[in-house]
RNA sequence: GCGUCCUUAGCUCAGUUGGUUAGAGUAGUGGUUUGUGGUACCAUUGGUCGUGGGUUCGAGCCCCAUAGGACGCCCCA
């Protein structure tokens, strides 16, 4: 027998372990939100974690294939002991793909959209349309880590596949505030629609260079105005040979209209009033446009302070065609203004997600929870409940083989009431026993030892106080209900 | 793809211009207290200094290479 090779703990870079504690917070907040999704009449779904490198390919573009895990094939013939070195194994390791049938690759599922698009179009018959989903789940990216970046993390959706109903947006839009408002972080949602930048990109003549225009706006929060700016000059000189003062009066309106107005409706209409029609333009398009940022944001009274529109939202994703959400924290609440933090959320609307699946035209619209973001910030403000729940209510400890087996009759009488209870398993010094308690925060021990089995009044103690008392298991039993 | 930094005990880290046997705190174990934790005190286990090579009488420390990791750009679900 070989001798196993010690190695040093360690884990894979972009990973983590999560701590019996950190998970508490994690589904507190998975918790919190899943009650919200369903409330709305969201389905949970899962999906494998791996998935045919076909699926997964080519959808996130060149940057995102980069990025994609990709999982070596067991049907490698050059694994195989009888495989002799020849022409054709040389060729196995410079192009071993081109050796393999086509989907026998696998990765590892790098978002939960590619995967609910490929599970719409496979199940359609199984489905009531429109469909609601909702699926917490990891996903792996080959990227390299940061802070708060990691190649496995959690994703956390929902979306409504087949309705092109603008109900759809108000109810995301509500999701979004009543889950933060439950968690009691203080955040702004922001609103925009897709074609409000092209509208504003089309009026300064920027269409051209349309994706670097979002990708450029997208970083307003993050540089600045000033930055924004230096950056979209060379796009409007090379390409449109429009002078540099366009680019100022792009600033000036956009932010004229956001910072001057109180409402949606003074945003709208001041939006409506400023883009006049073009060529590339047409009236009733961008009427529909503002008819539909009012129809979402007028069609319940939400908080003004809470829900914002936010003209230069772009978010920086191709896919969207609608309306884009980002929640942001609230930067005027005093606990906030400390914190740096980007965007806790995000979404939008996206047309023909299905089509690369051959599925039938299905439009889209989602939200996700950034929920190791979210976690960051919870931990930041110390909004997680002192008592998540999620450890043992009471501990049996003894001192003997008769009180152990006392103990453990007495711990089936609690345990029959759902009471998560447990007994320290083997002897061991009471000093233990009650470190063990301790440590894993558990509130109240049982002690039992001899006296206690002949008076039946077991030593029932409080952790948190130090106090103890003599009470009968059925005394405990009701006291353990009681809180 | 570009750049900065890190790697010494399970964990967090000291370790002087290169010098004898590499330390501390913490966790663990045993005890002070054979029926009472969160505090204290005493004792004690635990290390191929990431790996390989080089310089040197001598390397945790200097040089080269390499692996792993963290962070910042780029990009971004």
């Amino acid at each position: 027998m070989a001798e196993i090779k010690k190695i040093k703990p360690s884990l894979p870079k972009g990973t983590r372990d999560f701590l019996p504690e950190e998970v508490a917070k994690r589904n507190y907040i998975f918790d919190t939100i899943k009650r919200v999704f369903r409330k709305y009449g969201f389905q949970q779904i899962d999906t494998p974690a791996i998935e045919s490198l076909e699926t997964l390919e080519g959808k996130y573009g060149d940057e995102g294939d980069k990025l994609l895990f990709k999982i070596r094939s067991n049907k490698n013939l050059l694994d195989r002991p009888e495989f002799v070195p020849t022409l054709k194994e040389r060729l196995w390791e410079v192009y071993p793909y081109n050796f393999l049938p086509a989907g026998s690759e696998k990765g590892l599922r790098y978002d939960l959209t590619v995967p609910l698009a490929r599970y719409v179009v496979q199940h359609q018959g199984d489905l009531a349309f429109p469909f609601k989903r909702f699926h917490i789940a990891p996903v792996w990216r080959g990227d390299r880590p940061q802070k708060g970046r990691y190649q496995e993390f959690y994703q956390c959706d929902a979306d409504i596949i087949g309705s092109t109903s603008l109900l759809n947006e108000v109810e995301l839009t509500q999701i979004y505030v009543e889950v933060f408002e439950r968690l009691r972080l203080k955040v702004i949602v922001e609103i925009n629609h897709r074609k409000v930048l092209e509208a504003i990109a089309s009026y300064f003549g920027l269409t051209v260079n349309f994706e670097s225009f979002t990708i450029i706006i997208d970083k307003l929060d993050k540089i600045g105005w000033d930055k924004v700016v230096e950056e979209l000059t060379p796009l409007v000189v090379e390409h449109l040979a429009l002078e540099a003062l366009s680019v100022k009066s792009l600033q000036r309106f956009v932010f004229d209209i956001y910072n001057g107005s109180n409402s949606w409706f003074d945003v709208t209409d001041k939006l409506y009033k400023a883009i006049p029609p073009s060529d590339r333009w047409r009236e009733d398009t961008w009427k529909g446009i503002i008819s539909t940022l009012q129809e979402v944001l007028g069609k319940i009274k939400f908080d003004q302070e809470k829900v914002k529109l936010n003209p230069y939202l772009a978010r920086g994703l191709s896919y969207y065609t609608g309306i884009i959400w980002e929640v942001v924290l609230d930067k005027n609440k005093e606990e906030n203004k400390a914190i740096q933090m980007g965007s806790l959320g995000g979404g939008g609307r996206y047309d023909n997600l299905t089509e690369m699946f051959g599925g039938r035209d299905m439009s889209g619209v989602g939200i996700s929870f950034g929920i190791e973001r979210i976690y960051d910030v919870m931990e930041e403000l110390k909004l997680f409940p002192a008592d998540l729940g999620e450890t043992t209510k009471v501990l049996f400890v003894h001192f003997d083989e008769a009180s152990e087996a006392y103990a453990f009759e007495q711990l089936q009488k609690v345990r029959a009431l759902d009471i998560a209870s447990e007994i320290y398993p083997g002897k061991k010094k009471l000093d233990k026993q009650m470190n063990y308690a301790n440590d894993k925060k558990i509130p109240y021990v049982i002690v039992v030892g001899g006296d206690e089995m002949a008076s039946g009044k077991l030593t029932f103690k409080d952790m948190a106080s130090g106090q103890q008392e003599k009470l009968t298991i059925e005394e405990i039993i009701e006291k353990l209900k009681g809180n």
